[in-house]
DNA sequence: AGCACGCCGACT
DNA sequence: GTCGGCGTGCTC
């Protein structure tokens, strides 16, 4: 048993297997699957993830592994396991798959040194980039005047050595305690033979005689008023000891947040969780799709789930959209189950990330609230999986591997025998479907725990506004809505639904947008240093005074939308006092809070924003919801348009009356007619869904089918056309009869960072072979991704088209 | 991916 | 000769 597996940190199509590793003695006790080594991989020192122990390799000659980073594995064997499911499934590399799962922190950085082997003078020049140091950095050498002949002569006579440094990030917080050495007694003595003039040091031990527990020295110093220099010599003596204690940083001050015990449930409630109960007791797994509209009490449900599982001594994952994980809602699940509860999501810090990753790991808490990368939380003993807001397109991750966390959570439920609950006011039809065809089950909250009717919801044709001369973006009766509203002290939320939300400019004269050079996209306008910004690649350049088109100097900057209503409203109502939130606003760490809390504290009268007030918000003295485009979104070349539609109207007019005051939403819509608009304004998901799995149906759309989105990228446009249709032509060889192949087209966005894109889409019912034949196809396309720089991107069950 | 090696043309 | 550029093949 002395070989190890390894997946070695490359990423790489031709590396993307295991490699057999010699393990020397002296791990031989500790190394088990899971853990993290340094391998040396060609010339380099690499990281490495052990998967297996054996006793035999194929390979006569095996390197020895190098260094054992971890003292318990990183890994679970589950999600070991789940790792080589997960790059099987989204079809991606082994070591993403396996990084993915772990906090960033954990993931090696990679350096080159150039050191110093001998005491002898070197040449000159070498003596120069070395200026009397024994170690340098790799690229103070490419900085320097020397030649690579020269440094491989240095490297040859071996006066220097090239060393691959492997950096772990491990950023543990510590604090230093001081503690007693002595029993109380031996330390009664020695005060006696300590000298009177030793007023600090007595102090300190007089302080110890009192309270012979550990203290940290930062508090000790303080409480005594003395320095490190008193403690360092009773030290000396053998008194007493300092050592670091490891601490975690904690973002949230768990003992500041009240207690709350479980609510009684409501009829509905409790026949909602009887067979999860059950299903927990009997240790089974089932999937549970919660279907219960905003306010039906979905959250408390949950609460107690979790509780039957705590009390099995079993642990539990609850994932929520990144957008609502708000001091709100994490405070409901802190305040039920205080520090057993580790919270994880993208706007802690890397170290806090860690921490909250390190105390699951640790078994110090028995639940996790997070965002999507929470499903891979190291528990073992798994007694349920819960996903709120399951509709939520952030469970889906755009980057390699690209999963959806909702299959995830499905695979660790079948493989710990546990119930996964998914929850949601709208759910997506995939999993309506399967829940009406028994594959899920369903579990359906038709009331308000507050017993108060939905608000009411009028949607307003602004085509005849346009007929009656209102060209303002808002109708008479918003208008008119917001001004009682302010009259009785009640405030407003408006809805700005609407895609492409960054700002950019363009010329007034001749219409000219600037575009990255690198990518087929808008730069976008930051205001703060007066730039122009590409998102997909880090290109930027300061705002042009004239157009370089036209040399015109009219430049016309266009802003979020929300900027633009935002002044029409102070035009229009100029007493209202307007909080605006969209990515211009939100962009600093915090921003998003500070927004939140202001307007819960009433500072300000309407909350205007996009898509990101529409959810998870509960504020008490909201009675009006205007949502001002309610069809903008179904313009979009998306089959999902109607469905994010109705998601997004339902979501948003939750935000109105959800406590005493009733509540009332308007809808302004260009094609109040469609049914998504129709339906949403009635609260009819039944219908909504009938109508919606109609045209899936008739446009070969999921549910129905499955969809691959394979995109191909090249700096050159010739060689990815032709490629694509390469692909085209081989996956037309591959799939069943009854699948469809469209393209291939150019993507959305035809380019990104200089490599233009197409792609092509399967549509498929029933392929049992799939992967494994795109697998084959990629093979085909291997030397070509090796030698001619050609990018292959398979995304199954894509969300977004890009 | 990222490295070494080897071949090649260009240049002190 | 010496330097650097690029294509090729390998990493247990």
């Amino acid at each position: 048993m002395n070989v190890a597996k390894v997946i070695v940190d490359v990423p790489s199509a031709a590396i993307d297997q295991t490699f057999d590793y010699e393990i020397p003695e002296r791990f031989m006790d500790i190394l088990t699957p899971g853990m993290r080594v340094i391998v040396p991989f060609g010339p380099r020192k690499i990281m490495g993830f052990v998967v297996q122990i054996t006793d035999q390799s194929s390979f006569n000659k095996l390197k020895p592994i190098l260094e054992v980073l971890d003292l318990v594995p990183v890994l679970t064997e589950e999600l070991l396991n789940l790792g080589r499911w997960l790059a099987n499934e989204t079809l991606s590399l082994s070591i993403n798959a396996l990084q993915v799962m772990l906090p960033q922190v954990l993931k090696s950085k990679y350096k080159k040194e150039i050191v110093r082997s001998t005491e002898e003078n070197l040449p000159l020049e070498l003596e120069d980039l070395f200026q009397g140091r024994d170690v340098i950095p790799f690229e103070e050498f490419e900085n320097s005047p020397l030649t690579y002949n020269q440094l491989k002569k240095a490297v040859d006579a071996g006066d220097v050595s090239i060393d691959y440094v492997v950096q772990s990030r491990i950023t543990k917080k510590y604090i230093t305690m001081v503690a007693p050495l002595k029993e109380i007694h031996l330390l009664e003595e020695a005060l006696q033979d300590l000298p009177k003039s030793a007023k600090k040091q007595r102090a300190i031990i007089e302080y110890f005689i009192e309270q012979p527990e550990e203290i940290s020295q930062k508090l000790l110093l303080s409480k005594l008023q003395t320095t490190s220099s008193t403690i360092k010599s009773l030290v000396e003596k053998g008194l007493i000891e300092t050592y670091r204690k490891e601490v975690y940083r904690n973002p949230y001050d768990d003992d500041a947040i009240e207690r709350t015990a479980p609510l009684t449930l409501n009829a509905e409630q409790q026949s909602a969780i009887e067979p999860i109960l059950e299903s927990i007791e009997n240790e089974k797994h089932e999937v549970f799709l919660l279907h219960g509209v905003t306010g039906s009490g979905k959250t408390e449900v949950y609460l107690q789930a979790i509780q039957e599982v705590i009390n099995k001594g079993q642990e539990a994952i609850v994932l929520v959209p990144e957008i609502s994980l708000t001091p709100q809602m994490v405070n409901r699940f802190k305040s039920r189950f205080g520090k057993s509860v580790a919270v994880m999501h993208s706007a802690l810090s890397a170290g806090e990330k860690f921490d909250e990753w390190r105390k699951i790991q640790r078994r110090e808490v028995q639940v996790v609230v997070g965002a999507r990368s929470a499903i891979f939380s190291p528990f073992e003993n798994l007694g349920i999986i819960i996903i709120d807001e399951e509709h939520e397109n952030s469970y889906k991750q755009e980057e390699q591997p690209r999963y959806h966390a909702r299959d995830v959570a499905i695979e660790r439920g079948k493989n710990n025998s546990i119930p996964v609950i998914l929850g949601s006011a709208t759910p997506t039809l995939e999993s309506f479907a399967r829940a009406s065809k028994g594959v899920y089950k369903l579990a359906t909250l038709k009331n308000r725990t507050n017993n108060k009717p939905m608000p009411e919801v009028i949607t307003v044709d602004m085509r005849e506004e346009l007929h009656a001369g209102n060209r303002t973006m808002f109708s008479r009766l918003l208008m008119d809505k917001v001004r009682d509203c302010l009259e009785k002290g009640e405030q407003i939320v408006l809805l700005l639904n609407r895609r492409g939300y960054s700002t950019f400019i363009m010329c007034r004269d001749c219409g000219h947008v600037k575009e990255c050079p690198h990518c087929d996209i808008a730069l976008t306008y930051h205001k703060n240093n007066q730039t122009l910004k590409c998102h997909y690649c880090s290109y930027e350049e300061l705002v042009p005074h004239s157009c370089p088109e036209c040399s015109s100097d009219s430049i016309r900057y266009f802003g979020t939308g929300t900027q633009r209503v935002e002044e029409a409203l102070a035009q229009i109502i100029p007493e209202a006092r307007v909080i605006r939130m969209d990515v211009d606003t939100t962009r600093k760490k915090g921003a998003h809070e500070k927004l939140l809390r202001d307007f819960a504290e009433k500072k300000g009268d309407i909350l205007l924003g996009t898509q990101m007030i529409a959810k998870g918000l509960d504020f008490e003295n909201v009675t009006l919801v205007g949502v001002l485009t309610a069809d903008s979104m179904l313009h979009i070349p998306d089959f999902r348009s109607s469905e994010k539609t109705f998601q997004l109207l339902t979501q948003v007019s939750g935000r109105a009356g959800r406590h005493e005051l009733t509540g009332e939403v308007i809808v302004q819509t260009y094609t109040p007619e469609h049914y998504s608009i129709e339906l949403a304004s009635k609260y009819n998901f039944e219908e909504f869904y009938k109508k919606e799995m109609a045209m899936r149906r008739a446009f070969q759309y999921p549910p129905y089918y499955y969809l691959a989105l394979i995109t191909i990228t090249h700096p050159n446009q010739v060689v990815v056309v032709q490629s694509a249709q390469q692909m085209v032509k081989q996956l037309q060889q591959i799939v069943q009869p009854g699948s469809i192949i469209l393209g291939p087209t150019p993507s959305p966005i035809p380019r990104i960072k200089d490599r233009y894109r197409y792609q092509c889409m399967i549509k498929y019912k029933h392929e049992p072979n799939l992967r494994k034949n795109i697998q084959a196809v990629m093979n085909y396309f291997k030397d070509q991704i090796q030698k001619n720089d050609l990018q292959i991107i398979v995304d199954m069950q894509p969300y977004q088209m890009m």
